[in-house]
DNA sequence: CGCTGAATTGACTACCCTCAACATGAGTGG
DNA sequence: CCACTCATGTTGAGGGTAGTCAATTCAGCG
């Protein structure tokens, strides 16, 4: 399908391989590419840009930088958060392979958050100007640019719902879930994962303690729903885990 | 400057009336034309179905619809929101005159919010298809419908902040300057003002009980930072609310 | 005039935060 | 190799904020 591409050095093993093309990319079914004919998505790959592999701690971009592309993650996890009024961090995402960061810079043409590795993680770049350019000619793009923004935004209202309504204990399950079912979509076991983000992580982002989040793990764990060992996470017992996060046995009225 | 227009038979004068175009709107320089080319307005403008206002309770779209169209508010308020995995209602945000609702809808086809009118109000239509021809033919058109979405975003992740860090006082106090300053973006007063909703959609909104909500309304005039009654808010002192809002004077340690 | 729904206020309770001690593992240098 | 520090995570005890339950007030309305 891919046999007149220039063949490369390295294959695709790697997955921190710069040398890889939206067309060959294995994350091209979830990733910006979705549903592009495959001409425009040789467009796209043309004006995206792929850097050297970001290390643990280091940032994608800072809040307040100038805003001028958005980022796929092609490897590895990175999260965003912003500073609040009163100083305090606020980790707002996670991102996984094929998701894409950045685009809350586009209302004032600066990034309100900065997004740091949570790992060692690659990203492709999407100089926005450019992709704007191409939304014009490739209608489709345009459109799916617009999904992937609206995406942004119900995901985010879920967040609001789980902060707002939801107990600590289902602030974690509805998170693991989350995790497990983002892997299951990129062919990975949606049973047994490795937590990229560390306990102080979870908990800001769930507005919960550190302490907390290490107490319900616990609590999970003797409920027999998950298996916890430092970051491997193995969820036992899926139902279980999706009853909790749903507001425990049908609701406890 | 509009002198060719048709004369309606109303002015500008009453909020509702639909005979209005986006050029003589008041609400022009902050709605979806703001920036655009006053010829690009007209196209705009043509798109633009206004209905008949919805009276209180209304709903303009409910979660689920097959997803046509985003709104602007042209008059009164709205509130949108969502069913939770457990069947609770989480309201997800106010709208007021100037401001479009109904992006959560492009990613899947159908509406993941229902949006209800809290009083009296009316509201411009933009059918999407063609919005998004328009947006082909008018860049910024297409540059500044990314903002809007790029604004809802930002705008959620602060909500997030708010639920993820705040106490009970902090939420109100914000709630009640974010209510401000949108007014004063309409040329309406900063320091008094009606509130469009309940105390029930306050609390839901901002994660608290109805009942915290009216303690929380007390406590504040009890300091003498606001006067309530019932609906209408007047704010004494506007730097202590900031204060409030920001996490009490200069954070207590 | 009574009814209904929204809001206020009080008393009690529970969940989660705070503070604290302790465990574990990685990295460093003797 | 071991002692040391530092970061991260776990577990326990106690307290505070906001939720729950309940009674009361008030406005709107048939």
């Amino acid at each position: 399908m891919n046999a007149n591409q220039p063949i490369h050095i390295h294959d695709t093993t790697c997955p921190h391989d710069r040398k890889v093309s939206c067309g060959n990319c294995r994350l091209n079914s979830i990733c910006l590419p979705i549903s592009l004919h495959i001409d425009d998505v040789e467009k796209l790959n043309q004006i995206i840009q792929r850097g050297k592999p970001l290390q643990k701690g280091d940032y994608l971009y800072r809040a307040g930088d100038a805003f001028d592309s958005v980022y796929a993650i092609r490897s590895g996890a990175v999260k965003a958060l912003t500073i609040s009024d009163r100083g305090e961090e606020q980790v707002t995402g996670f991102y996984l392979p094929g998701e894409v960061v950045g685009m809350d810079g586009i209302a004032n043409n600066c990034y309100t958050n900065s997004v740091i590795a949570l790992e060692t993680a690659s990203v492709c770049e999407i100089p926005f100007n450019r992709m704007e350019e191409l939304s014009i000619k490739i209608p489709s793009l345009q459109r799916h640019f617009f999904q992937l923004m609206s995406r942004e935004i119900t995901q985010d209202q879920q967040i609001i719902t789980l902060l707002s309504k939801s107990s600590a204990e289902e602030r974690i399950a509805a998170l693991l879930l989350s995790i497990s079912s983002r892997n299951s979509r990129r062919q990975l076991s949606a049973a047994a994962f490795r937590l990229p983000m560390s306990r102080t992580d979870i908990g800001n982002y769930l507005g919960l303690t550190i302490e907390t989040v290490s107490r319900i793990f616990s609590r999970l764990q003797q409920q027999s729903v998950i298996e916890v060992d430092k970051k491997e996470i193995h969820i036992t017992n899926m139902d279980g885990l999706f009853n909790i996060a749903n507001g425990g046995d049908i609701c406890h009225p």
